[in-house]
RNA sequence: GGAGGGAUGGCAGAGUGGCCGAAUGCGCCGGAUUUGAAAUCCGGUUUGUCGCAAGGCAACGGGGGUUCGAAUCCCCCUCCCUCCGCCA
């Protein structure tokens, strides 16, 4: 959310923000406006009204008999006149924070102009991309000639976008997710276990809602939420708080399940492990001081986290800066991170670093005192760790041998305990 | 699922109808003292809004009610806690 104030003084850099993210919001910043104005142009005449009420209040004391039938008489007629001001005030209130709810966060001068993920601008490539000698197969093929994939069976249960795992597979996700844990427990930051089902506010608070209520699972019965992303509890975690500077940066990382319903994907990657209803994923979140340019070597330490692991594990990636119309309503800047995949014959998204100045931290109300003591808004940001099974499709794909095994990449291989997977 | 208790400033915690935007303690910030630190003392330490400023006003989880007047009494909602039951 971004601040009203700030919105109040610069509605042109809010609508230049929506044009640039393409979601236009250009009645909703000139509707803010005018509820704004009505609003800050009524609370003085409520709360002068209020004041003069509990005054003569007071005076009623010391008032004679006929002092105070007037006075009587004049807290009656403005007591109505209180009550009405005082439902419109609150009117006011509420629309004014519906409309900020949907005002976008101001994009960053180093976003690149674009209408969708094909103007993402490229940043850099890492790795190799290995030259097989035969025709590669996807990891669908692979899997199931394998017998550590069965995606009919699951179709079968749970509908499409669902898939079992079975036998070294499964250890191969374990070891691939402990080894991305492991990375960021050494670089500091706090594992956690998080809640899967959330309530409303975790959810508006990290901005998926309002906006992404279709994308997410909801247990109506409780009035719950499944999460699609440990960002969700992370970012959270802290909500309501005024934080000691002293604990600046927070540094968290959690492995969770993540839901999501993928609604309005379909026909998309239909096939497979890459877009899937539930998965797995270790996340990292940093809450620090509002400071822009620290924010932005933040970006760059979540970035560079997730990189060390493709390069750990030989895999080769590229790293891209996103685009406005690609960017969702509350980044200030992402940076995507995409892992090669034969099968696709391109990068295929794996991570996704964002930074958020106080657009989350706003509505979670997380806080905390700078040198001055002066209450201030933390910035948030965080960055996918790893995502699986997705980075699956990675792994065994660009580490497939012609005889249809698979071989495991070293860094794995203390984790699983076994250096290929071939057909049993 | 049943019964009860609670929500006040950064934290703890007083306040049960006007004298309360709010005691006290702790924490934090600034200053004095000190060679330095500890201790001690003094001052400051929520947000919004109006105002150039000084300063004014409003807000005690949210909403409604009673009352001339509500942090305080009543009702509803939300959230938290305790006990009992059930349970991995």
């Amino acid at each position: 959310m971004l601040d009203p104030k700030w919105v109040r003084e610069h509605p042109d850099e809010v609508k230049e923000a929506g044009r640039k993210k393409r979601m236009e919001c250009d009645q909703v910043v000139d509707r803010f406006l005018e509820v704004d104005e009505a609003l800050r142009a009524l609370l003085p005449e409520v709360e002068s009204m209020r004041a003069r009420q509990k005054s003569l209040g007071r005076e009623m004391g010391s008032a004679t008999p006929d002092q105070r039938e007037a006075l009587l008489r004049e807290q009656k007629e403005s007591k109505k006149r209180i009550q009405e001001l005082g439902v419109r005030e609150r009117e006011l209130k509420q629309e004014r924070e519906d409309l900020l709810l949907h005002l976008p966060n101001i994009p960053a001068p180093e976003v690149p102009e674009g209408a969708d993920d094909n103007d993402n601008v490229e940043l850099r490539r890492v790795g190799e991309i290995r030259d097989f000698g035969f025709s590669p197969k996807d990891h669908i093929t692979l899997g199931e000639r394998l017998g550590i994939l069965d995606f009919k069976r699951a179709a079968e249960m749970a509908g499409t976008r669902n898939y079992f795992l079975k036998g070294k597979a499964v250890l191969l996700e374990e070891a691939v997710l402990r080894f991305a844990l492991d990375h960021l427990i050494q670089k500091g930051f706090e594992p956690m276990t998080v809640p899967l089902l959330v309530r409303d506010f975790a959810m508006v608070g990290t901005a998926y809602f309002p906006g992404g209520e279709e994308q997410a699972y909801r247990c109506e019965k409780d009035e719950l939420n499944l999460i699609g992303t440990g960002e969700v509890p992370l970012t959270s975690y802290h909500q309501g708080e005024i934080l000691a500077l002293k604990d600046l940066p927070v540094r968290l990382v959690a492995r969770s399940v993540c839901f999501r319903r993928e609604a309005g994907t379909y026909g998309k990657d239909t096939k497979g492990l890459y877009r899937v209803h539930q998965f797995q994923k270790v996340e990292q979140v940093i809450l620090d001081v509002a400071d822009p340019e620290l924010s932005i070597q933040r970006h760059l330490e979540i970035t560079s986290n997730s990189e060390e692991l493709l390069q750990a594990m030989g895999l080769p990636y590229r790293v891209v800066n996103v685009c406005g119309g690609d960017l969702g309503q509350p980044q200030i800047q992402k940076f995507d991170i995409e892992t090669w995949m034969p099968s696709r014959e391109g990068y295929g998204e794996t991570h996704s670093a964002s930074r958020f100045h106080d657009f989350q931290t706003r509505r979670l109300k997380i806080r905390y005192k700078d040198e001055e003591g002066k209450t201030r808004y933390c910035y948030s940001l965080n960055n996918t760790v790893i995502a699986s099974p997705r980075i699956l499709i990675a792994i065994l794909e660009n580490y497939q041998e012609e005889d249809g095994s698979v071989t495991i990449p070293e860094v794995l291989r203390p984790y699983c305990g076994f250096d290929r997977i071939e057909r049993q």
